[in-house]
DNA sequence: CGATTTTGACCAGCGC
DNA sequence: GCGCTGGTCAAAATCG
């Protein structure tokens, strides 16, 4: 052994180092020599090969101890995998532990969701006043003119916030709009995301949402499949709005308009009302979920159907962060 | 040839 | 009532 330079690691497993050591005297009843070896803790010995042939002539004086050394070296390999085997087991506790943490405060979020949508659902049905976007009390009021006119106010960028309202009566509509709603912001990855949710219609109920995101393309692709009905330019955005209709199900009530920013033109703004009549592509499906759950920790108790039956499309729109807002209108089929 | 897009016409709501 | 505007219709054009 001391002919030979060593690189020693100590990984220092108690536990593996006791199964060793009950290995050990198991085999020989006790060296005295390896005894004080064990005191040492888990050893692994690497010979560095380099030297190794630059010493091959002291091998024929150290043969002797050469011999007696295979013994502890024997035992050192499998105190390596005991160590190894250890080692990788804590990190699998650890990772199972972390993965367990996760699944619990998913289901926590999940029935905190269950709950809130059964309390809104005793509300007398009221009308549902969604905004997603970075907005005050004052910007959502100005939502519906903006969304009807050259597109939608240009909201605070890089971030998304969540308001909630309800409301039965349509002729509150403006005291409650007055409300500050409860926020709810996260990072949209760097990417401009911003969705504005609004009830146009009290007596048909029906919801608009709102989808701002950069696109470079005429539209996102959300994982639904729209035909073109009608375009026109509105006033105050030179850019025309695009109409389009839901071609998934033969008769399925949602549609779509499509507009470019006037500020910034990458900027495509997307609003979808109604509500779809069938189940949707696994696309949409897939991104409605992701959104779902990136949500779960706001007051969306809306969101409950939308788990079971999401209907976000999922798209190319790299933007694309957050979609709460769909569920309040695209329902799909309940 | 069927599906989709384009585009002008038409309709409804709203403000004056 | 009139004009403006947004939304929809439907025929023609285009595409695959």
């Amino acid at each position: 052994m001391s002919s030979k330079r060593q690189k020693h690691i100590d990984l220092s497993l108690e536990t593996a180092d006791d199964e060793v050591r009950a290995l050990e005297e198991a085999e020989d009843g006790g060296d005295q020599e390896e005894e004080e070896e064990e005191k040492e803790g888990c050893e692994v010995v690497i010979s560095n090969e380099d030297e190794e042939a630059n010493k091959h002539q002291e091998e024929n004086q150290t043969e002797e101890k050469e011999q007696s050394y295979e013994k502890p070296t024997a035992k050192d390999v499998i105190k390596d995998e005991l160590c190894v085997l250890q080692a990788e087991m804590e990190r699998m506790k650890e990772e199972n532990r972390m993965l367990q943490e996760v699944i619990d405060r998913t289901m926590n979020d999940y029935y905190d969701l269950q709950m809130k949508f059964a309390d809104i659902q005793q509300e007398d049905q009221p009308k549902v006043f969604l905004s997603l976007g970075r907005q005050s009390s004052d910007e959502i009021k100005q939502a519906k003119v903006a969304d009807r006119g050259s597109g939608l106010a240009d909201d605070e960028e890089l971030g998304l916030s969540l308001s909630l309202q309800t409301h039965v009566d349509p002729h509150q509509r403006d005291d409650a709009r007055e409300e500050k709603g409860k926020g709810l912001q996260s990072w949209a990855a760097g990417e401009l995301t911003t969705i504005t949710s609004q009830s146009i219609n009290p007596a048909t109920r029906k919801t608009r949402v709102s989808v701002r995101a950069r696109c470079q393309g005429p539209t996102m692709n959300d994982g639904c499949q729209w035909r073109k009905y009608g375009q026109k330019v509105a006033k105050g955005n030179p850019c025309p709005r695009a109409y389009y209709r839901c071609t998934v199900a033969p008769g399925c009530p949602v549609r779509k308009q499509v507009q470019r920013c006037l500020e910034d033109m990458s900027i495509l703004v997307t609003t979808y009302e109604g509500t779809h009549n069938h189940p949707l592509p696994v696309g949409a499906t897939a991104m409605a979920s992701t959104a779902a759950s990136s949500l779960s920790s706001s007051p969306l108790s809306y969101l409950s159907p939308y788990l079971a039956n999401p209907s976000l499309p999922l798209s190319t729109m790299s933007s694309f962060t957050s979609s709460a807002g769909y569920s309040g209108i695209f329902g799909g089929r309940q």
